[in-house]
DNA sequence: GGCCGTCGATTGACTGGTCAATCAGCCAGT
DNA sequence: ACTGGCTGATTGACCAGTCAATCGACGGCC
């Protein structure tokens, strides 16, 4: 049993290593090497978890983004105020930063705004994302919640472009991360787009 | 004379077969015979006028980024009210995208938004674009026509993280390029922002 | 005009180093 | 003694960058 333990752990230690070594050094600057090391782990074995250094990152990507999507379909099944689920939205992808901000640089830099390399196997479940945010913004408009004259995929795009710039701007230090506080950008983030989407 | 445009020429021929190859491959699984290959000329000539493959992304960065930041302090001191400054400069990487969409594909997804790898060198002149349209906001803000209580900075990179990922939008098809023209799409970004600043 | 020397442009075969992925076996636990 | 998690040296492919050799334009000199 107790070997079987280890069996996981090993797996997971695998994957939080990849995480540290792809967010200090990027994904191409990588060696498998570097990860098995970080791990405390030997070369192979990283290779008995995962078929290629592509599947680690796909691993990543895939475990976190599925959380993002149903937290989006979540929100909007609440069935709140069109308002309170972009926020709900906006919020969840602050906290998820907030919380593990090295595995959401990895996502960012190199899956999510890499679609030329990487992103490209992934385009269909980012899209999905941007998808599950017009239709909050749809239900928004034929409620009259929002201004109709906005095509809803726009708005999301521009609704979800804003948060990974912000984020960006975070992991590279561009904003000081000490002088705004996640929940104030939050704030501001969403009223400035909702406001920006009111009917007038 | 002949001989001296043709050298002038070859050097530009470079330039552009690797905005054809960057843009198609990608930065990293593009080759440098691949860049020769597409411009039509032998392998050791591109180390005679760059000194590596960096370098060849680097000057076509750099080539552009300039001209985006003169058009956007050229904008600020032309002295429009602010909603029309920001109109202008989010029309001129709109139109960048529409007269040269490769060249603006390779830029976006290779330097600006790979910060981690290669665009960690022109951080600075990628923070001088979001600095200059920060003025832009506190003048407005100053001048009573937006609100004050939004960061600039803060409001700076929205504006420009919604303008990057609509591109990033059309360039992976995500959004239909027929389907939104490229002037609506341009207005209605300028509206959703600035209404999202009206001060209230 | 014809010839030659110079020099920068141009060529592409080659080298050195890097690294992903393999594989033949080791050993701990049962 | 057997199973399967685990090891890490080895291999083979790939490719950026080098370099020695060739080309060809032009100016000077007879």
């Amino acid at each position: 049993m107790a070997a079987k333990v280890t069996a996981v752990d090993k797996r997971r230690q695998i994957l939080d290593a990849a995480i540290r070594v792809f967010a200090r050094q990027g994904f191409h600057a990588t060696r498998v090497s570097d990860i098995a090391d970080e791990a405390g782990v030997a070369y192979g074995l990283v290779y008995h978890y995962f078929r290629s250094k592509d599947e680690v990152l796909n691993e990543l990507f895939v475990e976190r983004w599925s959380l993002l999507l149903s937290a989006i379909e979540e929100t909007d099944r609440a069935g709140e105020t069109p308002r309170q689920k972009l926020a709900a939205v906006a919020g969840f992808i602050v906290d998820s930063y907030r919380h593990d901000p090295e595995l959401m640089k990895v996502i960012i830099v190199e899956v999510t705004r890499a679609a030329n390399s990487f992103g490209q196997t992934h385009l269909e479940e980012i899209r999905r994302a941007y998808q599950s945010i017009a239709k909050i913004v749809a239900d928004g408009q034929a409620a009259g919640e929002f201004r109709d004259d906005v095509s809803p995929m726009f708005a999301s795009m521009t609704f979800y472009g804003g948060i990974e710039q912000l984020l960006s701007g975070w992991i590279f230090g561009v904003i000081p991360t000490s002088d705004i506080d996640f929940d104030e950008a939050k704030d501001l983030l969403v009223t400035m787009i909702c406001d920006g989407l009111e009917p007038r």
